[in-house]
DNA sequence: ATAGGGTTAG
């Protein structure tokens, strides 16, 4: 290839020519172009100075590749890094501070912070510059102790710090000691009540962020851009930041007003997330794609799919974050098609090669099931990240094969990954699906053993594991641990209690949730229900039922309907029952009957339990069940010629009423191919093996 | 120097 032509130089060019080219390609972002300019001015023995390499430097940090949002992270840079740094070393011009520093700067931000350190130890002297910059640069690649060692030995040396070296250190910091770290700044700039209000956002102190801001603006600091992102992203009341933004004149700004239409999106007000979007002079992908995201959430997926025609309208493409947010849209079949579409748009486009996308695409073909396309989707990803693993490994438990799920949690061991909150939570549901107690007693000790926090979501699947598992007692004293168990930790333990028909239990733990300030939902009062219906506790239940309603203003579901219809009937209660039915304000499908009619069975109600019948055989005349029962009805009262009758009735409509399978635990390989190699299950027992001897 | 859209979980 030749160069000369391709960066449009002919003849041997001068050190001033060749800098203000680069320059023009620091504008233009092009990293590409910059570093064959480079090559071309080695080919032509033309010898490199402090200034060109600054220069170079600073074309690769604020390079942008076309579309994907990981362009630092990508290999060629790296590569491209650690040419420059040779030619660094080999023209001397490593002597040069600044030139270093920015070298190092950009090893940071590529997060080789390997290469920063030592580059940083080679170096003869240091300013605090540079100090600053090792220590920015750790701070942001998470390796916050470090940070913080580095910044005591740099006061050591006798380096004062600068504000910017405080601004830093402050995400390394618990937040305690980011607290002093601001009150020691003198004069607070915008940066560094924004870097504050940013921290406490980050730690889900949003009443503290809301309070920083307002000690701002007594101190007479005006707020910018960034104020008013860190605020939203604190949870700040969309409508209040929105109004502070527009006296302000901020609201112009396209970041401010992508915030704001997230914001909005958390309250489900998509309409002034609109408003927004057409508000922008300019449109861009980043606004339109959290627009999409507020429409995804709601699950409008025709919003989805115009905003798409509008992006076509303007000839943008999609990029892997926008990819990846309409692909998670997709629930319904309908959106399976689509999903299908998009993933041809991702193939002709190369975008499906991001890792992001095909991460997308995984959880995509495991919400329909499709678990081989997800296999072969990640086997083609180059660099596996853990979020890719989680993706399939959830995606197999989601699809309902939970064993397929080990298989891959096996290979992501092998592959070297650690499983995180997100993987161990997957694998515990798994394991409910099994009921396969050992392998998540084994999970437990694992997170004990590897200091694993059993933070929200690890603590919910947990308990959900051991009263799925039979161990009630398991899960009490999982719940006990926790310090502030969340509503999903509440909840599951308010049903774990119910389904072992600890009524009180169930509503002494429903009152100490209360106690503590959680707000119930309607999955609590699904339990509570439930517990009540269980214990027969017919006035509990009528008073909860009240309470959803009125006190909290919860529309009931038709699970919570049934639930109720249950307890009347259970009770033999059987005319408030029609009439609770009677009253409903929805139509009451299949389980709502069905639930009356079991009552009937154990009342031995024929009458009632025939008309029940009659709307159930009309609700759904191929869901069996109701046979089963009616013919346990009449069973019950010897009424042989009836059950006859059914059976007949029932062999006719091709229900067998024998389609369930039991699932026991297994404790050896033997017995699991006994129990399980006839059954639907897809247990391999090869993929077991190894997980048998894995801890 | 501080920041804007996204994926995996109960």
């Amino acid at each position: 290839m030749n160069l000369a032509s391709s960066v449009g130089l002919s003849t041997k060019p001068s050190l001033p020519s060749l800098h203000s080219l680069l320059n023009s390609y620091i504008e233009s972002r092009n990293r590409k172009q910059a570093l064959l300019l480079f090559r071309q001015l080695l080919e032509y023995n033309v010898k490199p100075n402090d200034l060109t390499f600054s220069l170079l430097l600073k074309a690769c940090t604020s390079s942008s590749s076309s579309s994907s949002s990981s362009a630092l992270n990508s290999v060629n840079v790296k590569r491209d890094a650690n040419q420059i740094h040779t030619h660094l070393l080999k023209s001397g011009v490593d002597r040069f501070m600044y030139v270093s520093t920015a070298l190092l700067d950009l090893y940071m931000k590529l997060g080789c912070v390997r290469n920063a350190h030592r580059l940083f130890d080679d170096m003869p002297d240091r300013d605090v510059v540079s100090w600053n910059a090792l220590i920015c640069g750790f701070s942001r690649n998470g390796c916050d102790f470090e940070a913080l060692k580095l910044f005591v030995q740099m006061c050591k040396e006798g380096f004062f710090p600068h504000q910017t070296t405080l601004v830093s250190l402050v995400p390394s910091c618990d937040l305690e000691a980011a607290e002093h770290l601001f009150e020691e700044i003198v004069e607070k700039s915008v940066v560094s009540w924004n870097t504050m209000i940013g921290a406490y956002g980050q730690n889900g102190f949003f009443d503290e962020a809301m309070l920083a801001f307002k000690r701002m603006q007594e101190e007479n600091v005006p707020a910018n851009l960034v104020t008013m992102v860190s605020l939203l992203s604190a949870n700040a009341d969309p409508e209040s930041t929105h109004c502070h933004a527009t006296k302000t004149g901020l609201v112009n700004d396209a970041s401010v007003i992508t915030s704001l239409i997230c914001q909005y999106a958390t309250r489900r007000n998509t309409e002034s997330g609109k408003l927004l979007y057409k508000s922008l002079p300019q449109k861009n992908l980043v606004s339109l794609t959290a627009l999409m995201s507020s429409y995804t959430e709601k699950g409008d997926l025709f919003q989805v799919m115009s905003c798409f025609a509008h992006l076509q309208q303007l000839e943008m493409k999609l990029d892997a974050v926008a990819m990846v947010c309409i692909l998670h849209g997709m629930k319904d079949p309908m959106g399976f098609c689509l999903g299908l579409a998009f993933h041809a748009y991702g193939l002709k486009s190369g975008l499906s090669a991001d890792s992001l996308v095909a991460n997308g695409l995984i959880s995509l073909y495991s919400r329909f099931d499709k678990i081989e396309t997800a296999f072969s989707l990640l086997s083609e990803i180059h660099e596996k990240t853990l979020i890719s693993w989680n993706s399939l490994i959830s995606g197999c438990v989601q699809a309902g094969r939970p064993s397929d799920a080990l298989e891959v949690f096996f290979q992501m061991k092998m592959s070297g990954h650690s499983p995180d909150a997100i993987t161990i939570s997957s694998l515990l549901s798994g394991c409910c699906q099994l009921g396969y107690l050992q392998f998540g007693e084994r999970l437990h000790n694992y997170i004990l053993r590897n200091n694993h926090e059993v933070e929200d979501f690890v603590g919910t699947a947990l308990i959900d594991m051991y009263i799925k598992c039979g161990r009630i007692e398991h899960a009490e004293r999982v719940f006990k641990s926790i310090e502030e168990p969340c509503l999903a930790t509440w909840n599951s333990m308010i049903s774990g209690y119910s389904l072992y028909g600890l009524e009180h239990e169930a509503l002494a733990c429903f009152s100490e949730m209360q106690n503590q300030g959680i707000k119930p939902d309607k999955i609590t009062f699904l339990g509570v229900l439930a517990a009540c219906t269980h214990g027969g506790l017919v006035q509990e239940g009528r008073k909860h039922f009240q309470i959803m309603r009125e006190q909290f203003n919860m529309v009931p579901d038709l699970q919570h309907y049934a639930c109720m219809v249950g307890l009347f009937g259970r009770a033999g209660l059987f005319e408030e029952a029609l009439m609770f039915i009677r009253n409903m304000e929805m139509e009451p499908d299949f389980a709502v009957w069905a639930t009356l009619l079991s009552a009937c069975c154990i009342h031995q109600e024929v009458k009632l339990g025939e008309y029940v019948a009659r709307k159930l055989f009309f609700l759904d005349s191929n869901n069996g069940g109701f046979f089963v029962l009616m013919s346990n009805l009449y069973a019950v009262k010897g009424m042989w010629d009836e059950v006859a009758r059914v059976r007949e009735m029932m062999r006719e409509s091709g229900g067998d009423g024998c389609s369930g399978i039991s699932v026991i635990e297994m404790t050896s390989l033997e017995d699991m191919n006994v129990n399980l190699s006839s059954s639907k299950s897809s247990l391999n027992a090869n993929a077991w093996q190894p997980l048998l001897s894995l801890y």
